[in-house]
DNA sequence: CGTTTTCTATCACAGGCGTGACACAAAACA
DNA sequence: TGTTTTGTGTCACGCCTGTGATAGAAAACG
């Protein structure tokens, strides 16, 4: 027998409207009253849920990084031992997990969006500086694991300074993003692929 | 003799504090009250010199845009002619050229995080869309001048796509521009111009 | 000088915000 | 059943915002 109310699913639609509300207003037009609005509830049932906008507003963005991470761990799950790859497929891999940080469809795109915006908003607002700095270091992680992996299956041209690389690629993904969100008419996904795939190419050293 | 106020002059000072505003507390926080406040002025005062609040952020986003441009083109023309130069410093040229637009001192990392702040408004607030895709265009543009330059005296490795390498560049430098601005002690000047000379350099094909 | 424009300063208004308080319905529980 | 917890809806308060209106001082002008 269904409770007649989810509390949790309910917090999860909450999170949902706000993402919408944020994606398409701005995190500064974000208040508690439009993501009652979105979610169809009234502001007073929301704060049954959240009580105060922080708490939901900490609560969203943790969602997306949980999510974000769920995917990112499944997708280098499914990849498994690079070197068990052959070595032309390797820096595919490499992309196609990257490629989990770029908008590249609308469930990616909404979430490159909520982020920028709620980084931006970390730089001044203490509140989201932890989540900000934790997803930002999040991602150099990855990076820097990607560019060692496949560095110690020898995909690599030798002789990389892996800091140097792992700020210059980090800092590829975040421009790919934020030119993609600002103007995906100039900065489509494909284009998004093609440049992602020649850095790494590049770093392979081929020609 | 000398006026008692200057009208340019004081709109210039506005300009200014709002600038601080901005770099300080986030254009989130940038109401009228604070800018007059920072500037020392009653906000009737203010309100004289700049009859609403778009009009001011019109005008302090152009004026920072057209003292970007300035700086840019006295750059392009104390380097002049590419082909002039030896071989080996045009990289460093271009470099430098290009290290205008990265957080590199006071003033510049002024300058992005007030753009990056206005550009993020820009996803949503369409007042700011114009000023904002034309910043976008001019910093394309310019990254392109570069990279056509370099081809074109032969610094490039040839074979090299343009309308990609624009792209990854101009990426590059947006994402190296977010990342120090968020995290100045990670992504500090050095690391920057470092990475920058990498991508330059394997651009260029050393190795 | 007087007149006119420029500048400074203050008040009030409507609108949006987060939030505390509270009443009431509905479900869960014993 | 009655009691307790959970959920819903509404009100009001204080705060901040941009802006219109307006009065008065200061400077510029003829």
């Amino acid at each position: 027998m269904p409770k007649v109310v989810d509390p949790d699913a309910r917090r999860r639609e909450v999170v949902d409207a706000l993402f919408r509300v944020v994606v398409r207003d701005g995190l500064q037009r974000t208040s508690l009253r439009a993501v009652a609005g979105e979610a169809g509830l009234n502001i007073g049932s929301l704060r049954h849920y959240f009580a105060s906008q922080q708490e939901l507003m900490d609560f969203a963005m943790q969602s997306m990084l949980d999510g974000l991470t769920d995917r990112l761990l499944r997708h280098v799950e499914h990849i498994g031992e690079l070197s068990r790859h052959p070595p032309a497929e390797r820096l595919r891999l490499a992309a196609g997990l990257l490629a989990e940080l770029l908008p590249l469809d609308e469930r990616r795109r909404a979430e490159v969006t909520v982020f920028l915006d709620f980084n931006a908003a970390a730089r001044t607002n203490p509140a989201f500086k932890d989540l900000s700095d934790q997803a930002a270091a999040g991602a150099r992680r990855l990076v820097r694991r990607v560019l060692t992996r496949l560095d110690e299956s020898g995909t690599l041209r030798p002789g990389r300074d892996l800091d140097i690389e792992t700020e210059r690629l980090t800092a590829l993904l975040d421009g790919l993003g934020l030119g993609a969100v600002r103007n995906p008419d100039v900065l489509s996904p494909q284009m998004c692929t093609a440049v992602l795939a020649a850095h790494l190419g590049d770093l392979a050293g081929e020609g």
